[in-house]
DNA sequence: CGCACGTCAACCCT
DNA sequence: TAGGGTTGACGTGC
């Protein structure tokens, strides 16, 4: 998706033997690509490989405390990716695994599609409908904030939703339609800046799916040394 | 350094 | 079953 680019032949060869239609999804302040980036049987055969490589964390590292109660969060999560590199969330510190073969793979298929690298993936398993995760923004500060972040999915479909950051919660200053998704088996979803910093999303319960999705969003983490010294990119 | 702000999931109700 | 309001301790940033 990066307009400026050096072409090689490989990616010239990739691109008009694959070209991936992409679908755009724009609201103000929002800026997404969405794409069927594997077939269905490659898509089952990732899905089946991560479903024996991917090692997630134990439930006790996975625990939120809401409104004083302790609760474990309502999916599995591992994260992966260049030796050394530390990501926190929801208030804990993770080290990186280094890369498996199918995530190695996986990177390298997006990073074909969309001319960008990514040096990290948070790994996110939810084991049926009931699995979820609530309204959130993708806005760690280790972020590399010109990088978008690329999320495949794998498994069950399941709906996607964003929505305004002023047309959330108990009196919301503005009405903006959420904008609403499935994302498929074998799908990309590319979430561009600034969509991050206006927008929020969530995967909502559906309790009438009963089988697993498993999702990868790769991103690129700066390291504190590589902020102080250039921007990047 | 003290205070304002944002966050997360479950429960209840419609 | 989906969706919206309601519940606070704690980490982060200004």
């Amino acid at each position: 998706m990066r307009e400026k680019r050096r072409w090689r032949k490989t990616d010239i060869a990739a691109e008009f033997s694959h070209p991936l239609p992409w679908r755009k999804i724009e609201a103000e302040g929002l800026d997404c690509d969405y794409a069927l980036l594997f077939s269905k049987d490659e898509a089952d055969r990732l899905f089946k490989q991560l479903e024996e490589e991917v090692e997630y964390f134990t439930e006790e590292k996975a625990q939120v405390r809401v409104f004083g109660k302790l609760h474990s969060i309502p999916r599995k999560q591992a994260t992966y990716g260049e030796p050394g590199l530390m990501y926190s969330f929801s208030g804990v510190q993770h080290l990186a695994r280094p890369w498996t073969p199918t995530l190695d793979y996986i990177r390298d298929a997006v990073t074909e599609a969309t001319g960008r690298t990514f040096n990290f993936v948070l790994v996110n398993r939810y084991k049926d409908g009931h699995d979820h995760i609530g309204e959130h923004r993708d806005d760690e500060k280790e972020l590399d904030p010109g990088c978008p972040i690329a999320s495949v999915s794998l498994g069950a479909a399941r709906d996607f939703v964003f929505r305004h950051r002023e047309a959330r919660g108990p009196g919301p200053r503005r009405h903006i339609d959420p904008v609403k998704l499935e994302l498929a088996h074998g799908s990309l979803l590319l979430m561009n800046q600034p969509t991050n910093t206006h927008w929020y999303h969530s995967l909502p319960a559906r309790k009438r799916i009963l089988s697993p999705r498993v999702n990868l969003t790769f991103r690129r983490i700066v390291s504190q040394g590589q902020k102080e010294q250039r921007p990047s990119q």
